[in-house]
DNA sequence: CGTTCAATTGATCAGCGTCAAACTAGGTGG
DNA sequence: CCACCTAGTTTGACGCTGATCAATTGAACG
């Protein structure tokens, strides 16, 4: 692992706190590499080898069944992803896969095991980590169940203003058709739902969106943080 | 607590592992109690107070929003529930509500985090019940996104089949409008999607489920441990 | 025996997926 | 510098899945 990359994550939650030694050790085993575009990094079903860490780039986590294909989630700077296969040793649930040039750190799952049992700040971090990622998850399932896709697609973009910097105008970092994936429709559905949303004041010129009447989309996207807050 | 209560979480996988000092100080200020049917235990978006442990009835996790409401799974004997809001000390994200005359025990959440803290078996079963919920919450995701409905419910079937002991007729112990909503769909389409299900060997009358013809049941099922092992 | 609530059934409709085609933009090579 | 290729996006037409509404049946309980 090159010195470069180790203050790059030591600075993440889940490092943050640990001991020095701790840490060390489980730097020992890691690699470190820079993976192109549409590497497949996991395969669903494999053993799970390695806690995995974007620290550039973007991963996307997709999951296969019957010939059919959904995005879980994309990951950005500073994600953590396969925690808790590492933790239970158990095969992985998804398969992940890059969309850009993405580097990436692979701790040995074996090593991360062991680090916890030792580190107690460790532990304390892997806890909250997973219990974040958790709490993450049953947002999107609620979501997924309790609104339509417009709403979904309304309060996706209302939250990616918020974390762009909350201007009327801002850019989306993923395809189109990703995020139709991501929201649970089809491409051709969410170029339908983009224009369903123009009465609200929404437009969208290929990857810049404007919002024009903010109260009016609040108003039909109806965000909580129980479901949009990607903290707490 | 009564001590009658104690034995029956002790063998739990979450405390028992655990040493007794510390199990002894997580069960000082649990509170023990027996709740009628359709009591509400917890509420969505309140803060969270006490880790929740079912010992005997059942439990139904539960969100709303813009007037609709899911359920999101149901929990019997042995289960735990707001582990994760519990850690993050972040309000709940589910509302939760028994379904039959249901004996809880609630441990206070601060003692939670403090025996965390402490006890280091503790911490660990901690870490891995939460990463065994969260990919239960995975699957569910994935089988929301990637299977049409008479196919959840195909599959619902053959797993509750399994856990029953495997016998061709067996006793579903879930009303068919949760299960419908468990399911993701409303109570008029379970009845069609069960009816659907005839030529594939499935009647139901009731509670009572035959499946007179498996191997073309899960033909059409196409279950697989990513999705529907509920262990691992 | 009546009340109540769940389950079913039918009719209708909206949402969304599928398929096919047109359009667009970015990248490549002549 | 332009023509072309490729892949993503958009649009339209169509059909299926599943929701909604309304009414009926069925079962549990007082």
């Amino acid at each position: 692992m090159r010195n470069t990359d180790i203050p790059a994550i030591r600075t993440l939650p889940l490092f943050k706190e640990m001991a020095d030694g701790s840490f060390a050790e489980l730097v020992r085993g890691a690699y470190v590499q820079t993976f192109p575009q549409n590497m497949e990094l996991i395969l669903e079903g494999d053993p799970c080898d390695f806690l995995h860490i974007v620290v550039d780039g973007s991963v996307e986590l997709l999951a296969n069944w019957g010939g059919r294909e959904t995005t879980m989630t994309i990951l950005r700077e500073g994600a953590t992803f396969i925690l808790a296969a590492a933790i239970r040793d158990a095969p992985n649930l998804m398969s992940a896969r890059t969309l850009e040039r993405t580097r990436v750190i692979m701790l040995p799952a074996e090593d991360v095991r062991q680090v916890f049992e030792i580190d107690h700040a460790f532990a304390r971090a892997v806890v909250m980590e997973l219990a974040y990622c958790y709490r993450g998850v049953i947002k999107s399932v609620k979501g997924l169940k309790l609104r339509t896709s417009i709403e979904r697609l309304a309060n996706y973009l209302l939250k990616w203003q918020k974390k762009t910097g909350g201007n009327a105008t801002f850019t989306l970092t993923i395809e189109k058709r990703r995020l139709a994936s991501v929201l649970g429709m089809t491409p051709e559905n969410l170029s339908r739902a983009i224009k369903s949303l123009r009465p609200y004041g929404v437009s969208i010129d290929g990857q810049v969106v404007e919002i024009s009447k903010p109260d009016d989309l609040k108003r039909l996207a109806k965000p909580t943080p129980l479901i949009d807050d990607p903290r707490s």
